[in-house]
This record gives C-alpha cells, structure tokens and sequence, in this order.
DNA sequence: TCCTACGATGGACGGAATCCAAGTCAAGAA
DNA sequence: TTCTTGACTTGGATTCCGTCCATCGTAGGA
C-alpha cells in the first residue's frame, strides 16, 4: 500500500491532507477499522478532520478497488486495506477479533452451475467463525 | 418449522399471541424477511404488536438455533427460518434479492489447522454474490 | 498569482435496532 | 374458578451507523 498515494494521483485524485491521512491510516494498520475507528486515527494527526470526509475518502478507496468493505455483523462495517490479496476472514464469536486467513481452493468453483439460478455470479465471500485461543480459555 | 411452538414450549416459552404469530409468519414465508416485513405480515394478523416485540421474538429465536440471522450488507437484517438445513447464500448485488444455495464440499474442511491459529472454529459461512437473470439484462 | 472546480465541513437527517418504565397477561397455585 | 406473579408487551425515546446538503476552502492548472 505504500505507493497508494501515486496510483491515487495517477487516477486523478485531486491530494488532499485529509486524504493523505486518511491512506495514512489504513496504511499503517493491518487490522479491520471502522469508519469510527479510521476517524479517530486520522484526528489525532489532522484534528479537525470530519466523519463525512472519512466516509467519502473510504467509499472512494473502496470504489477504486484498494480496499475492501467487511460487514461481518449487523454492526459497523470494517475496512481491509489488504485488497490486492485475495483472502477471507476468520472472527472470534467471544471478542471479535478478526484475522485474515487463505482457505484452500477457490471457493466460487464450489457453487455447481445448477446451484446458481441463471445468476452471474462474480464473488464468493467466507467467514469462519470459532473461539480465539484466549476467549475459548 | 411446523412443530416450532411445540418445541419452544417445551424450553420453556410463555406462548403468547405475538410470538405464535411471529412464529406463523416465518413458518408460512420461505424467503428472507426483514424485521420490519415480518412486523408487517404479523401486523396483518395482530394489529397492535409493537416493532419492540417482533425484535425481541426474532432475537429469542435466533438464540434458540430456530432461525439464522443474515447479514448481507449495510441494510437491514434477514431472518431465514431454514436452520436446520445448512445452507449458504446468493445474493443479487442488483436487487438485493436471496437464494438459498448448497455448494459442494464442506466450507469448514478447506480451513487447514496452520490457517486456524489456535481458533476453535465452529461455522463457515459463505455468500456467493452475483447479478441475478433480471438485473444481468 | 489567480481561478475554479473539486473536495471538506458539520449539522441535519434517515433507517435500523435497542432500551426502558409502565402496563398486561399466561399459566401455575389454591 | 379466581388469584397471583413474574415474564412478556408496549411505544416512545434513544443510540448507532451512515448519508445528504448547502456552504466554505483549497489543490493545482493557467
């Protein structure tokens, strides 16, 4: 992700500081933010920043494919800067923790031509659920 | 689903008039309802039941193992009272429409023990996304 | 340096779900 | 059958998450 900036600049991207930290962010951190989360991160280093800003910033990374939304529950979604790795995700039922993780095969070749409707069917997402080994004690 | 009520009252339910009709509405529906469409439905039948009871009877039934919560994206939650077949989901990324599907293979067994990390894992869940015959044009 | 269109702001708004205090009633007890 | 009680229901307030919008600011080209 270093050199998101430049592919952003490349698309056109007009480089605002609010953008810059916004990237920043993502950057810095392998974990699965939400919105909220990404907003407080960016205010301590740009503190006037605004929690529309950060969800447009966010949709925009999301639209251009650099990073992928996860709505794991009916909570707030989380945003995986990780985009450029194909991959799912693994979720602790107890604390929520979430880790990236990489099943064997391709989970769409799974899915036999009579199960799909007529569908055109473009993506398969995974969650595995289970206990970290600190919540399962 | 049809001998539900049975099996609640002997865990212990107090049967009332609400949640035989929560209980009626899913039993009778074969799709994917949200809270709100099953308050409707049960409204239809029960007036006056308030949006807080339909909520609490989802939550009660989904906490028995009776009904499966589904979470597709940011909009409201599905409720699918096929729980006791597994199965996974399709979903339209145009209409938002649902299909229950069966891939092949058991999702779980492609999780190998070094992608786990010490998890317990319990659940794998898939959904497949994809335009639908009518929205695919 | 100036212009201007694109982006940022923040407060209002909206949908979904939860919370809460008060009222109601299912079902066991007598 | 009636009584009693605690579980259940109610609906309005509230929270949470996210979007919208009119206005203001500024990045970057001319």
């Amino acid at each position: 992700m270093s050199d998101l900036l430049e592919r952003l600049r490349g698309r056109g991207w007009r480089l605002t500081s609010q953008r810059r930290v916004v990237a920043e962010v993502l950057d810095g951190e392998h974990v699965h933010l939400t919105a909220d989360e990404v907003h407080a991160r960016a205010a301590e280093r740009l503190p006037e920043i605004s929690r529309a800003t950060v969800y447009n910033t966010l949709g925009e990374l999301v639209t251009l494919g650099e990073v992928i939304e996860v709505s794991t529950d009916g909570r707030a979604k989380r945003y995986d800067p990780n985009a450029h790795r194909p991959h799912q995700h693994l979720i602790c039922t107890g604390c929520g923790a979430i880790r990236d993780v990489h099943p064997l095969g391709n989970p769409l070749s799974d899915l036999p031509t009579e199960q799909r409707f007529g569908f055109t069917v473009s993506q398969a997402e995974v969650t595995y659920r289970g206990l970290c080994p600190t919540c399962a004690g």
